[in-house]
DNA sequence: CAGAATCCAAATAGATACTG
DNA sequence: CAGTATCTATTTGGATTCTG
């Protein structure tokens, strides 16, 4: 398995909670399996900017920690759903308020991405 | 300047918060701040783990994004002094939710954690 | 004391091809 | 459809040294 060389200080709960959701893209799997999202192809479907491999192993870790679960249904073709645990239900609360702030501030924070485009002379 | 060469999406209002606050110090020196500790040397005891360096970069960006200002003294020492704006404030709520949830968590994480170092074979 | 410069290590994500 | 394996690229953080 995958094994961690640099300590991590987890004395905080914004440590911990970082350490949960940090991934790149854990907020949206969230988001969406909080919206009735379940299947992997879905919610490939929603983050197609994501390879499988990655959506997999950050859901792994939602699992690991007890955000999420999955149903697995051994059919051909296989069928997975994941939901939201209990745990992971007394998360979104959070997840919402930090998802409210967070698009409160999208305008402006586009600004000042290409602003700073313009500075380094990156035009996307 | 630091080029970034994978797009990110912020449509959403939690990429662009964890944006903000996604590095792995900025939740500690955001909590610190908004504690009171003022001065860079008083911000690198607290938090020795981490270079001046790095912690240097992270006050960067929160200031980048306007969260946290400085004012500075031209003085023999130099003397520096963050403080949060506004804007940062208003973040202290959604800051003080993840803190409360993630502190909920921390024994059955550390728990968690063993067990996996026990898998793995590590004992830090 | 504050912080920039350089070099390097670790963590994380992406591309692609493959299996049951 | 769901998931894994392998390889590569990018991003981020750490160590050290140096300056005013």
């Amino acid at each position: 398995m995958y094994e961690k060389k640099i300590p991590k200080d987890f004395s905080c709960g914004m440590a911990v909670l970082m350490e949960i959701i940090g991934g790149k893209w854990k907020s949206y799997l969230l988001f969406l399996i909080g919206k009735g999202v379940r299947r992997p192809s879905e919610l490939h479907r929603q983050v197609p900017a994501a390879t499988k491999r990655v959506l997999n192993l950050q859901l792994k870790e939602l699992e690991f920690h007890g955000i999420i679960g999955k149903d697995i249904y051994p059919e051909l073709p296989p069928r997975v759903e994941y939901f939201l645990t209990d745990f992971g239900q007394s998360l979104m609360p959070v997840i919402n308020a930090m998802d409210n702030w967070g698009s409160g501030y999208v305008g402006e924070f586009r600004q000042l991405m290409e602003r700073k485009s313009e500075l380094s002379g990156i035009h996307n």
